[in-house]
RNA sequence: CGGGACGUGGCGCAGUCCGGUAGCGCACUGCAAUGGGGUUGCAGGGGUCGCCGGUUCGAAUCCGGCCGUCCCGACCA
């Protein structure tokens, strides 16, 4: 592909826009393990700060971080006997080791639910030592078949948050608890907009009772599963001996969950708000905010406005901004405004001995507001554009979330009745389609066979809200009447 | 595993049909002039043409085999 290539992605061709974005961006690369990525430094600051802003929020909750190993014997994994149906082909196992073929073969983590609890049923005798609060933050591999950057790697980096509770009750608090997290993290830190809900059962993570899934919606109609809150009831809890006297005196099984999400967000962000442009990081994310890009001609012109460019990223820092200065001179400003703009950040700031005259700075946003003149530039006084700039980084983060949000309502399509009808959406605009849901996996497979798309989740208008219910049954107890379906990543 | 395409300096490609000893753009290095939306000029450095074998005076090019990558399906955070 040309240098010079223009970027859309509204192309017929969206995962080689995607593709070229990310690299293009200085995001990631192929890593020479096929499947797997290395991450760079802009792409992993990004991540960096998903991972602080999570991890803050787990803290808040009551979670603690612990680290469990990245080998698993391989009995393990088959204990439980969905977890192993669900995983078994996508394993990486290491057999040979210290010189000589292993007894047991090793897992390669594809998620800790064995390892983990195979520790708590050690740890845990009493009611008193419940709930068991853990999260871990970890790399795992999955050996997928076909994989995309960021979206489908065979390794990857996420969190994975594990508990243990006396109760069913209390496990599906838990399991919404998270849920609810993780859509306002989503929303607040992402600006992706998700709707969450139920998974069918065959959608499932294996070996759970019952899955909660976050699920966004990319500019190219196609959804992102963007993370997912287990209620695992006591399925791996019967199978590592995790049990505990209880008040009364008998001995029962704990309740557990697990829940995660993982370096896919990255992915989401960019094709969330990526444009022609390239990507755009949401200001809460951005690992620079504001870049000063000092322009001048004579040496004399230089050291002025080095100063001055020097001066007004002090005063940029004191108030909080992350903000760097540009002052690579083998590179035009042009040439400047375009690589920041491709690595997608927030504000701008143009600065030259006409300013140093005027006592203006050039202000441009990544994302132009429509009401601002050519090229999306502001000539504001600069004590103004350093007292505003918090707000508009604000404003800017609440703007991008309301887009994808009217992006992803212009792409939701309600009471859709017939096959046909949901076929000419998909292959059209594609997006999420909202129809009647009896319950029936007969159904569900074969709709997913004649249109391609997956049940995504049955969302409950209770689950949008900051309170979550309780009273989720799959399969059984009382059926829901409506189903979210899309093409998915 | 089925169906398609492709492996040539760091990246993207041409050259392959019709064999003659490797080229273009970008990037990189140096110098000079430029600089408010991807600057220009001059001078440079860098390639076992995926691998193995065969045909030939001679192979990036023809033949055989192997390996790898990407895209579309099944699987998946």
């Amino acid at each position: 592909m040309s240098d010079q290539k223009r970027i859309t992605p509204r192309d017929e061709d969206f995962s080689a826009w995607y593709n070229e974005v990310v690299l293009r961006a200085e995001l990631a690369d192929h890593s020479p393990v096929r499947g797997s990525m290395v991450i760079r430094p802009w792409g992993f600051g990004i991540w960096e700060r998903m991972q602080r802003a999570l991890d803050d929020r787990f803290k808040e909750t009551g979670h603690e971080n612990a680290y469990f190993p990245l080998l698993i014997p391989m009995s393990f994994i088959e204990r439980e006997k969905e977890h192993v149906a669900g995983f078994k082909p996508e394993l990486a196992v290491v057999t040979h080791a210290g010189g000589k073929d292993l007894e047991e073969p090793l897992v390669i983590r594809p998620t800790s639910e064995t390892v983990i609890y195979a520790m708590y049923a050690k740890w845990v005798q009493s009611y008193r030592d419940l709930p068991v609060l853990i999260n871990q933050w970890a790399n795992v591999m999955r050996w997928e078949l076909r994989t995309r950057l960021f979206l489908r790697t065979s390794e990857f980096l996420w969190q994975e948050g594990h508990t243990a509770h006396a109760t069913d009750q209390e496990a599906q608090e838990e399991t919404l608890l998270i849920l609810d997290l993780y859509r306002r993290f989503m929303e607040d830190w992402i600006a992706m907009p998700v709707i969450t809900g139920l998974k069918s059962d065959a959608e499932k993570f294996a070996g759970a009772v019952r899955t909660y899934a976050c699920e966004g919606m990319m500019q190219d109609g196609r959804a992102l599963q963007a993370g997912t809150s287990h209620h695992l009831g006591q399925n791996f809890s019967r199978q590592f001996d995790l049990t505990f006297q209880s008040e009364e005196g008998t001995e029962e099984y704990a309740w557990n969950t697990s829940w995660g999400v993982s370096t896919r967000l990255v992915g989401g962000m960019v094709m969330t708000h990526g444009d022609d442009q390239g990507i755009v990081v949401p200001p809460r994310l951005a690992p620079t905010q504001v870049v000063i890009i000092p322009i001048h001609r004579s040496d004399e012109d230089r050291t002025r406005v080095l100063e001055k460019a020097e001066e007004v990223r002090t005063r940029l820092h004191e108030q909080g901004i992350r903000v760097r200065v540009d002052s690579r001179d083998h590179l035009s400003p042009g040439a400047r405004f375009y690589e920041w703009e491709r690595k997608g950040v927030p504000f701008r700031i143009e600065l030259g001995p006409r300013d140093l005259e005027s006592g203006q700075l050039v202000l441009v946003r990544r994302v132009r507001q429509e009401d601002v003149g050519k090229k999306g530039k502001e000539f504001l006084p600069e004590g103004e554009v350093i007292s505003s700039l918090p707000a508009r980084l604000e404003a800017f983060q609440q703007e991008l979330l309301e887009r994808a949000r009217a992006r992803r309502e212009e792409r939701s399509h309600r009471g859709v009745t017939s096959i046909e009808e949901m076929k000419e959406i998909l292959d059209g605009p594609g997006g999420f389609v909202y129809t009647g849901w009896n319950g029936d996996p007969a159904v569900e497979a074969r709709v997913k066979e004649e249109t391609r798309a997956t049940l995504r989740c049955l969302p409950d208008p209770d689950f949008q809200s900051s309170s979550p219910p309780a009273r989720c049954v799959s399969g059984e107890g009382e059926s829901r009447t409506e189903a979210v379906w899309a093409r998915a990543y």
